[in-house]
DNA sequence: TATGTATGTTAGCATCTGCTAACATTATTG
DNA sequence: CAATAATGTTAGCAGATGCTAACATACATA
């Protein structure tokens, strides 16, 4: 089935950290979301099953090619939902903790609605957001 | 603590079947978010220990004054919401049932920096949406 | 009024997902 | 190398929230 909100904050955690090294661990995904070690194994375990996430012959977690779509397509919403509220004049601690729940609950047609309006009226400060990293997690 | 999406749904049900019929029961409720009749049950147990609902001399679901300002503002936000979406260019259905889940995940700041913008830009279509009711609750 | 249906409650199960405690393994370092 | 620290896993708890089964009560009509 459909993953929940926790199983795609995993992978966009996973995402994330790749990006900054390439070698995972569980515990420093564990410690960017604020999470015991034993949450992040057990969440893990679930997504290998659901072959979204392996582990290396070194124990590094990394996203398979499926896991590595989702991940993408949630830290895209991540990113533009961000970039609509700070447009919006949210502050930006709340535009990414925001966008960070609301990236889990909006559905393919709204996120492009969104994405078409953006496109459109353009983004008023374009350059910003991608640099700052930050997906809002909790450390 | 704050309530969860749960039991603000069960808030925004009595809400509406309120307006359109004084006397609610449980079962009418769970007809309406599609539970069964224990789940409401409880459900009515715990918002009542959180003094958000109450039950009148013949059994029928009332809130009370605090769980009737909670209601309005998240029967507001899934109003609002909604109609920001059909804005967008969402179609109908999909824009109620969006407006439905991330009703509950908006702070409030996102939330006044939306109804300032539709208050300054407008809405396309307004006057069609407030007559139609519809949650979007399952049935 | 008696009987059957509708409604509400209680008890207990299941799943998700956080946690701590305890243990195993691996890495570091004196 | 031996002792300590860091990391990962297993086991089991907790709480939220859906469910069914079974029971109690209330209602409504033959």
């Amino acid at each position: 089935m459909a993953l929940q909100e926790s199983g795609e904050m995993y992978l966009e955690t996973i995402y994330v950290l790749s990006q900054e090294h390439p070698n995972v661990r569980a515990v420093d995904i564990g410690e960017e979301l604020g999470y015991s070690r034993p949450s992040v194994s057990r969440a893990m375990h679930v997504l290998k099953d659901e072959g979204l996430v392996k582990t290396d012959d070194y124990g590094f977690v990394k996203l398979t090619e499926a896991g590595n779509v989702l991940a993408k397509r949630i830290y895209e919403r991540h990113t533009v939902l961000t970039q609509v509220l700070l447009d919006l004049g949210v502050e930006e601690k709340i535009a990414s903790e925001d966008a960070c729940r609301l990236e889990h609950y909006i559905s393919d047609e709204t996120f492009d609605a969104i994405k078409a309006h953006v496109a459109q009226y353009g983004s008023k400060n374009k350059n910003k957001s991608r640099a700052k990293g930050k997906t809002g997690a909790k450390a």
